[in-house]
DNA sequence: TTGTAGGCGTTATCAC
DNA sequence: GTGATAACGCCTACAA
């Protein structure tokens, strides 16, 4: 019974075993493997009995395959972002690749930082937002050799692979939405900092189609950082008048600020969509909950994961269906008018 | 300019570049390095100039450290998960530790081919939700020699460490509250399939508290599978007559249905709480902009997060203040009363 | 169907 | 302060 080795099982121990070599054991363990049947039984019920499990760092080594798929999002917190990285690694885990995870709270600097440290771990591709990146980034990006994946916007020049949508039509379009409804007076509501990121090209989208119409974008309200909570849109709605006194309907950069301000709105007696009609950006499930529920612009996020997951593996995997993945991926997205915009005279 | 190797720069490379040995790029790259001044310069630019990345892969097989911290969570989306996680992560990073995700999508065989797939990666610590175990998981766990952390509940036989708070009591000491406020039909929504997990705990916790108080429990509302949405909330606020007609108050597994029920209820002019009581579990922000706001439960999971972090730090970090964590850390939780629960005579 | 040899890219260890 | 050597545990490639 003493058989507590201080460091774990190796091949070789259950090689020894099994009155074999390491390569069988290697083989009986993979489905490929070319082992008859009894010699993969007895080795597979020794791996069962003895508990071993494979190193597979070793195995990343020796074969230059790490398993690993980098992704970085904003953040993790958020139901767009976690449905992708749900979609994408549910998609990808059949083939054994696991998703290996980084943070940019919406900092382009610790982006550099994240990518600088996944690519250590050698991955087979990288999956990241667009939302620019630093210099140094798409250096590192370029040099590693990795294929690269810029998710939920259609940038001008892609580093390698595209999957997502034109952030800045998909706001014209909503844009022009509102407007056709009878809406003149729309303020865009959105981060202070949101230089280059696809929060500016819903903003510019907003104004081009604005000023299309013969209308002033000039009500622009920013407050907060990114992300836009609850409570950032709760303040603004609280204090709407006093960034212009004139508003008609505010669109938002995302439900979360949209459901704080119709909130705040209530409280004051403010009737939505009668006296200010609200848009969000998302489709988030509070929205359709809410009272009323709110006009918004909506896409799949778990397609956009499957999707990417699957344009990986048509590029990684040696088995996988010839063709090669597109380089640009175009996901659907749809205008919900809801309760909390209605036709104007 | 044909610098275009196929295979990644390696740290020989550099050595060569450097005309030193590897060791000495090696010893250049740690912060601890012992390496002089010039040397050490001279070694950095070039690593910059070459791109160098070193391979984690081939360091951690050497050096016996994969930098993981493998942690399961049941989803991803859930601001409590989230913001656990990103807590974890942020504490680790400065040390260099990556947190390697797998999601059990509250499935216990998921969780044990999860388990099994990340030991793999030979994870210098294993954190997991408590909510079950297959007898398979556990065995593996224990072989693993990997340190254990179990979070979110307070198990009676721990396999290691363990971080998080008695669901039990937690919905005991509500189901109390709300009594003590006059609600004496109280129901309580949950999952359908929740057996041995922290639903179960909770619902156990406030049967306990309805029956030590005289009181009836039958009134459970078992609807859909984990995690309860908005949605679910909604469905069953529609037709909460149907399921017991004489319900006073309905104490919720989470907020999100509990944000459901709340407007289902007040498209049927129901009045919360004036005819009906509501409390969550988990204060999510909607709860707080909710009209009225919700009771709820409320806890820390960012801190969470932290103190396991901490908590492993002192363990596997070698220069780490020497004391070892203690095996069992409960958080603090707190009931908060808000308008959606009244005083009744 | 199975085995042998060698190397994947780094770090531990000990010598200088 | 720096270098030589030998692992780390597995897989590729080739041989039998």
């Amino acid at each position: 019974m003493e058989n507590v080795k201080k460091n774990p099982i190796t091949m070789e121990d259950v090689a020894q075993a099994a009155g074999v070599s390491r390569m069988t054991v290697s083989r009986a363990l993979r489905k490929d493997g070319l082992v008859s049947e009894r010699t993969r039984d007895r080795i597979l019920k020794l791996v069962e009995q003895m508990n071993y499990v494979p190193d597979q760092a070793a195995g990343s080594l020796s074969s230059q395959r790490s398993g690993f798929i980098a992704t970085l999002v904003p953040s993790i917190n958020n139901v767009h972002y976690a449905g992708m990285i749900q979609a994408l690694t549910e998609s990808l885990e059949s083939t054994g690749l696991q998703v290996l995870l980084g943070y940019t709270e919406y900092s382009t600097q610790r982006e550099e930082a994240l990518v600088e440290s996944l690519l250590k771990r050698r991955p087979e591709a990288i999956v990241l937002p667009y939302d620019g990146h630093t210099e140094r980034t798409i250096k590192l990006l370029k040099k590693s050799q990795v294929p690269v994946f810029q998710l939920w916007e259609m940038p001008d020049k892609p580093i390698g692979y595209t999957v997502g949508f034109s952030n800045h039509d998909v706001s014209y379009n909503m844009t022009q939405e509102l407007i056709t409804l009878g809406y003149r007076n729309i303020a865009f509501l959105c981060e202070t900092n949101d230089e280059w990121t696809r929060g500016a090209a819903r903003r510019a989208g907003f104004r081009a189609a604005m000023e299309n119409a013969g209308l002033s974008a000039h009500r622009m309200i920013r407050f907060g950082t990114p992300p836009m909570s609850i409570k950032d849109g709760h303040f603004v709605g609280s204090n709407l008048k006093q960034y212009y006194d004139d508003i008609d309907c505010v669109f938002c950069v995302s439900d979360a600020p949209a459901f704080g301000v119709i909130t705040a709105l209530k409280e004051q007696g403010i009737s939505v969509p009668e006296d200010i009609g609200i848009a969000g950006f998302g489709d988030f499930e509070v929205s359709r909950y809410s009272v009323p529920d709110i006009t918004t612009v909506k896409f799949n996020a778990q397609e956009l994961g499957r999707v990417t997951a699957n344009s990986i593996l048509r590029l990684i995997e040696p088995g996988s269906t010839g063709k090669k993945p597109s380089r640009r991926y175009a996901i659907e997205v749809e205008n919900c008018m809801r309760g909390s915009t209605s036709k104007r005279q």
